[in-house]
DNA sequence: GCTCGGTTGTTCAAATTGGAACCACCGTTC
DNA sequence: GAACGGTGGTTCCAATTTGAACAACCGAGC
């Protein structure tokens, strides 16, 4: 085994500072979704996948794998909003197993009114510190990133 | 309230690819050290802090703030290193109520063993997959965004 | 010396998460 | 048309995390 390559002090800035800004980000993503809106970060992300998708309705693991999630946390969040009225589940016709959530109008107004601040906040903290060639790069690279990823683990 | 600034087609793509690479990135790090070491990423970042610190001990609450993480999730982190013999609790004398955290030589060991195959994966999954003018873009922008965000909550 | 506001670390309860186990079911194969 | 490997979702369990409550203590100011 041969001593491995180190991070300079460039590399290392790099990761500490992605690291910091993940955690930080979506700490106040989360924080604030919460307050103005009563949810947390996940459950938004739940709410804009389906109303992003034709018909409001997605499976449970087409959605569990757009959020990057497990299935069985998927399922507890979906529960959440269930409660809340936010979201309910259909059976799907054709497969007895399947199951989609469906976005409800309630839902949909939720999102409504939780999008305004959660884009203001988002640019607050990033797209707006940032320079467009800055923005650009970082999106070249980290979808670069997410690519190795995706196609690495599943 | 006026209509907000929603994120153009680039800014969202940042964004995401930003949300996307911090979740699957912090996943494999995790996965790959609990595999390897047996350590979660918490529990190899705890390591870290005090093998830098001089006299590898750092007071608990210097130690929570440099990891950005609550206080009580950093005691109980500290006791499940305790158990494990890496880390050990002692008072400090000048103030009863305070708490050091020491890496043990069993700690430092840990850490050794762990790190090589730690920093393979940081330069795999994102440094070696960029190049050096993006890396340094990259760590300029979140750089920019941690201090914001660290001036910001606390 | 005493009081009072702020600190330090732990403990507690509640929420969330992921993986494993599980059940029911699909579609293909022989 | 029966067997079978693979899917889709839920449920269960253990681990983790956070904020609040708490107990004890520090130090400045009177």
């Amino acid at each position: 085994m041969s001593e491995p390559r180190w991070l300079d002090a460039q590399e290392m800035r790099a990761w500490r500072s992605f690291l910091t800004a993940s955690s930080l980000l979506d700490r106040s993503i989360d924080q604030q979704l919460k307050e103005s809106a009563g949810l947390s970060h996940p459950q938004y992300e739940i709410l804009v996948r389906l109303a992003d998708a034709p018909g409001g309705e997605l499976r449970m693991t087409e959605l569990a794998d757009a959020l990057l999630t497990s299935k069985s946390g998927l399922s507890y969040q979906v529960t959440q909003l269930e409660r809340a009225g936010l979201v309910r589940r259909r059976s799907c016709p054709t497969d007895v197993r399947g199951v989609y959530a469906v976005l409800t109008a309630e839902g949909r107004e939720a999102l409504r009114r939780a999008a305004p601040g959660h884009v203001a906040l988002v640019r607050e903290l990033l797209i707006d510190v940032l320079a467009p060639e800055q923005l650009a790069v970082l999106a070249d690279a980290l979808d670069e990133v997410g690519r190795r990823l995706g196609a690495k683990g599943p």
